[in-house]
DNA sequence: GCAAGGATATTCT
DNA sequence: GAATATCCTTGCA
């Protein structure tokens, strides 16, 4: 079941804890690939380390679309990553999909990343998007359509349990708890230790 | 398992 | 020129 963009919650860290345990989904043309969101990383307004911190540039504009949208980025000159924007329309921020654990379309995502073990399919933001096949075309999408690329709902309705911790990868802005995490699972990227507050469900930061 | 170094494109100073 | 929301390979434990 597709997620509908009245179900996301409106402030950005709060709908980065939301998403873990949420599901990934591309359909296309040879099958579907499909994966339950297990890490995610928080960009709120205001975060000094944010793609919308300098304010709106030509390849950020889809941050500042309504919430729901996908924002693709070239970093390091070798990695695209897949965020999803958060705020109201004219509002630059978003949320960073750090690592999936695959579900459906395993052989495509193997057939993409050959030789790849299955914990390492996409674990990591830049794995994630080769394995599903996500490249600067879909910069700006609308996710919440059900079509194509899109964020699903689980079926299970229980609280996932949800770790927090500092973001991967930055020097700035390194006091913030804003990478969440999967507490149990093991196709979560980078260290698992350090980790700050353990909680389920909806809390404060 | 973990650390170090290189590759690579774009942006910012 | 330096920095960057990374990944891969190599070397060592």
């Amino acid at each position: 079941m597709p997620l509908g963009r009245d179900e996301l919650p409106v402030d950005t860290i709060e709908l980065a804890r939301f998403m873990v345990g949420k599901y990934l989904v591309h359909d296309m043309p040879d099958g579907r690939i499909s994966g339950q969101i297990v890490e995610i990383e928080a960009y709120p307004v205001g975060d000094s380390t944010s793609h919308a911190f300098q304010g709106l540039r030509p390849y950020n504009g889809s941050m500042f679309l309504e919430r729901g949208h996908a924002y693709v980025r070239l970093t390091y000159g070798t990695a695209y990553m897949l965020n999803m924007s958060s705020e109201t329309v004219g509002i630059g921020a978003g949320v960073l999909l750090r690592a999936v654990e695959p579900v459906d379309g395993i052989a495509l995502m193997e057939a993409r990343r050959p030789g790849v073990p299955l914990r390492d399919l996409a674990r990591g933001p830049g794995r994630l998007t080769v394995a599903f096949g996500i490249g600067q075309s879909f910069d700006g999408r609308d996710l919440c359509t059900g079509r194509d690329l899109w964020i699903g709902k689980g079926e299970d309705e229980a609280d996932p349990i949800v770790a927090a911790t500092k973001r991967i990868g930055l020097s700035r802005e390194m006091h913030r708890p804003l990478r969440f995490y999967l507490s149990a699972s093991a196709y979560v990227s980078g260290p698992r230790r350090l980790l700050l507050p353990l909680f389920t469900g909806v809390s404060d930061v």
